[in-house]
RNA sequence: GGCAGGGUAGCUCAGCCCGGUAGAGCAAGAGAUUCAUAAGCUCUUGGCCGUGGGUUCAAAUCCCACCCCUGCUACCA
């Protein structure tokens, strides 16, 4: 039977459009997951949109439409540049689709039922753009009238009757859970922050509201809706079926990691596990919580007016381009910078002159020199043993960070031996060997062939267009590209037919 | 205020656990070459390793104090 693997992006507000911050997160999982596909995994991936909450229905009214209107307006926007990145996702979820609402009850209820949730009176301010009470833990007292600690946006003071979920009781089970699973939240750091946060104690959290209605119904008590939190965590158990689908469920649940950025850690890493303890059902494996993007070293915000949108990129670049930068240019976990300079530096540099060029330089050589078809090595040096030692051991090392998630230093290596080839043919002077006509110019040639080829089979997950545009211009066909059987060297046949193209990646500007 | 992480070449960082005369990538400069997207290859420049003490034959690396930055968190009121 084949393994699973279950990855999740958080499901999107509806209150903006897709940006760079968000394509990060999808990218990076999309990468992940095309890696677990080319890996043999019977892979899910999982994204979506939230759509729920008073903040969705203010925008809603500010522009006379109804909620679900506005959010069907931006969803489209969700799913165009979701293409536009060539995001390969199993499923998009809704919070306002029917069978996930019908989800979020059953928890719900499961919860309930298990004598989890109880009704009490709330008053104290609130933070409509969190979706949260800030709690008198949190408020300084110029807090209070100031502004939300989290946010720093206005609170507003409310009062109400609403349901409670009894987090407190699972404090001792966290902190047990966390210590049996010490990479249940990565990178360390945010584990140690998450793990000493819970230490001080858990509150039980309001988890219905009463003061507007756009979401979904409690199911014991139609005045109350769900709070926003716990109706879009559920995505990731109804995203795979739950509770009805019990074959697709019982398959991927638990999810193998959810993706989030580092503001959502705390719904994530311990919110989301209490209530799933409280519904008798497994947490996720693993949250791993990346970092921000800055711009020009500048915090990103709307009302700077420094959003970067990924079409302004995309068009100037091309999306494996951008798809590459993300992921190569901070360690994923790490805040990092976005900046046209450097944009331009890893474009120009690594991916037009080091790897298109290198492509390039190979394709024409062997069309010159060998009537364009990958010529029979002859075996006169040793150097195919070599590549094959080093493309092992990167093999090795490709994967296990892979499976930490550390993609830039995944492509690092990758990028090692795109460096080593481009040496190689300068070591080799096949100009040189073609005058002499010893046959070890087909040692050569065959042997970067086969490098371009491997090459390729790495950058699949990565920039799956550019990946697919090199395995025509190498002539090969699919079965080549899989891991880890298309792995080893030399399977590239002697004979094949080579079609030089255009220059994989032009240079901008 | 407490806890955690960090302050090393112009920039981004590795080295610190297990002390022994500073490393990588980018940027800058030079050279040889031509298969190639004026690409690639080779070489060079560049650092009192936050500050002040201490331990040691020897400290970026260990100890103490202080300064600054980041994250989590608390509070004086």
């Amino acid at each position: 039977m084949r393994p699973k693997y279950y990855i999740t992006t958080p499901i999107y507000y509806v209150n903006a459009q897709p940006h760079i911050g968000t394509a990060y997160t999808t990218i990076a999982a999309d990468v992940m997951a095309r890696y677990k596909r080319l890996c043999g995994y019977e892979t899910f991936y999982l994204t979506g949109t939230d759509e729920h909450g008073q903040k969705i229905l203010r925008a809603a009214n500010a522009e006379g439409m109804n909620p679900k209107e506005y959010a069907d307006r931006i969803v489209s926007q969700y799913y165009k540049t979701w293409a536009d990145l060539n995001i390969k996702y199993d499923y998009f979820i809704r919070t306002t689709d029917p069978k996930h609402q019908k989800a979020v009850q059953t928890l719900f209820s499961k919860i309930a039922n298990n004598g989890d949730i109880y009704k009490g009176k709330y008053s104290g301010w609130y933070c409509t753009p969190c979706e949260r009470y800030v709690s008198v833990k949190e408020s300084s007292p110029e807090g209070l009238r100031g502004g939300c600690p989290v946010c720093q946006r206005p609170t507003e003071f409310l009062e109400e009757e609403n349901y409670f979920f009894r987090l407190s009781k699972y404090r001792d089970k966290m902190l047990d859970y966390l210590k049996k699973n010490g990479d249940f939240v990565e990178p360390v750091s945010r584990y140690n922050e998450v793990f000493s946060k819970i230490e001080m104690g858990l509150d039980d959290i309001s988890i219905s509201r009463a003061s507007f209605d756009w979401g979904i119904p409690l199911p014991s008590d139609q005045k109350q809706i769900i709070w926003v939190w716990f109706d879009a965590l559920t995505n990731y158990l109804s995203g795979v079926g739950y509770p009805e689908d019990e074959g697709i469920f019982k398959k991927f649940w638990p999810a193998d990691v959810h993706l989030i950025a580092k503001d959502i850690l705390w719904f994530h890493a311990v919110i989301w596990p209490c209530m799933l303890f409280s519904a008798g059902l497994e947490p996720p494996l693993k949250i791993f919580a990346h970092g921000w993007w800055t711009m020009n070293a500048d915090k990103i915000s709307k009302s700077k007016g420094n959003v970067i949108y990924p079409a302004d990129v995309i068009d100037r670049f091309g999306v494996d381009s951008i798809r590459y930068f993300l992921l190569r240019e901070i360690p994923f976990g790490q805040d990092g910078d976005f900046s046209l300079p450097a944009l331009l530096r890893r474009h120009n540099n690594e991916l037009a002159n080091e790897l298109g060029n290198l492509i390039m330089r190979c394709l024409t050589m062997i069309e010159k020199y060998n009537g364009s078809k990958v010529p029979k090595s002859e075996g006169i040096d040793s150097s195919k043993e070599l590549w094959n030692e080093l493309f092992t051991s990167l093999e090795q090392k490709f994967s296990a960070y892979m499976e930490c998630l550390q993609f830039s230093l995944a492509l690092e290596k990758v990028w090692e031996a795109i460096k080593m080839a481009n040496k190689y043919i300068d070591d080799t002077k096949p100009w040189v060997l073609a005058k002499e006509k010893t046959g070890r110019l087909s040692d050569v040639l065959y042997n970067l062939a086969e490098i371009i080829r491997l090459v390729s089979v790495y950058l699949m997950p990565f920039m799956p267009n550019t990946a697919e545009i090199i395995r025509q211009q190498l002539g090969i066909d699919d079965e080549m590209i899989s891991i880890p059987s298309g792995l080893s060297f030399g399977q590239i046949r002697p004979g094949t037919k080579v079609n030089k193209g255009s220059a994989l990646f032009p240079k901008v500007e």
